[in-house]
DNA sequence: TCAAAAGTGTTATAGGTACACCCATGT
DNA sequence: ACATGGGTGTACCTATAACACTTTTGA
């Protein structure tokens, strides 16, 4: 049976289901890396922390509906969402057979909305390695998107999402540090940064610190996205 | 809205949609990497070449129904299947809403099911590097199977799945050079074989062959899963 | 002058690359 | 003898890790 069977097989096997996204949206805020959890207000799992997630409308791409989630308990758009993995476990939620995409993304924590939507109790940033028990299965969820965030830095620049504009290298750093929960000698870091172009050193130092100020740098994403395609067209994977 | 809401929202609007597997199903033979289309009896797409895919039964996990596209195509059972991505454009099916659950896995080519299932007009090995124009996104799934079977490689020995119980070294860096489409220097390749405690030195050597015998391998699952296991437990990603 | 963090340089080691050379077998 | 691929060793280069040291600011 293939997928041009759809319409000649029995429609009520096959359409109790649905599909869901489920976001696992990272907050950071140069001192810790907190993951954001809604509380349920209704059953199953009622008084339960979960992740924030919805049913995807039927005309809405998936990235779009993540997108949508996020919009609804941060202030942000455009902010890009990753598509970690499909949790579909036949007996993951209690009420029927709902599969779930779940997406993840890293945004600055001051970002949180004011105003929850509707569908959250309550919303709160937890510490990742300090998550209380979890509605459904995203506690799997959770650890699967947390790895999904380390494989992700090593090869992007994510930090571009989270320090402000104007940074330093001690900033960018503790990014590091803070996300793969080890010390990196400062030496050694700022050696491999020599090589990272699109760090644009700005003439601009710091003001108002009781040691030697450093260098503010920025992001230039145009340099980066020019390296991109050059590693993209090498291809030596 | 929540999955909590599953059932206070209008049925109407969010079953009508379906999600099948779409299984990216690599062969190899020591010669060549090939995939494993079908080729479509009806509409739409009648006469395309497609990924072999299949709705999922509704009391089924999404591996187990990967599983069973690929046991009815080939001969094998229990062959681990990894999920790539999920694939879910509004109007990615012409027909309705269907998302799909990408999973790849790679077999020994001479595997393929002379008895291919119902639903196939043809079944067909063809090179990753000459497939024909495919039904659906097909082609993207594909190649974003294709990428992530390479990454699977460099962390995983998947040519414990495909070479002969009983090989040589030089089949291995065949495998890994066939895969990369590039070739390995013998010496250094060969030098890091030596950390591969899990490659277990035979006795027996090659037979009738016009050059030097060479030392046969085998696969040591045991010491590999131990070795892993470390591994995993120092976890300095 | 001191504390604190910025910023640079040196050294040792590990790992990767390129390449040369010898070995065992069938024809 | 020779062609063919098996198998090993070396020399070079680069990446990384550990650590010491100097510099600039506010208090």
């Amino acid at each position: 049976m293939s997928q041009q069977d759809l319409y000649s097989i029995p429609i009520d096997d096959f359409f109790k289901s649905a599909f869901s996204v489920d976001c696992v949206i990272f907050g950071y805020d140069g001192k810790s890396l907190d993951v954001l959890l809604i509380k349920r207000g209704t059953e199953p799992f009622k008084d339960f922390w979960a992740l924030p997630g919805d049913l995807v409308y039927p005309a809405e791409d998936l990235d779009v509906s993540a997108n949508r989630v996020l919009h609804d308990l941060t202030s942000l758009d455009d902010i890009p969402v990753t598509q970690v993995h499909t949790f579909g476990k036949v007996n993951r939620h209690p009420l029927g057979r709902v599969i779930t995409i779940a997406y993840t993304a890293i945004v600055e924590k001051s970002h949180l909305n004011p105003h929850p939507a509707s569908w959250a109790e309550a919303t709160e940033w937890h510490p990742v390695g300090d998550v209380p028990k979890l509605a459904f299965d995203h506690e799997e969820i959770l650890g699967n998107a947390l790895l999904h965030l380390k494989n992700l830095a090593k090869a992007e620049p994510l930090w571009a999402n989270v320090l402000p504009k104007k940074f330093t290298l001690t900033q960018l750093q503790e990014f590091y540090e803070i996300l793969f929960e080890k010390k990196f000698d400062k030496g050694n870091f700022r050696k491999k940064t020599r090589d990272m172009h699109f760090l644009q050193k700005l003439s601009e130092l710091q003001k108002n610190v009781n040691h030697r100020p450093s260098a503010l740098y920025e992001f230039d994403e145009q340099v980066y996205l020019e390296q991109k395609n050059v590693q993209d067209l090498l291809f030596d994977l």
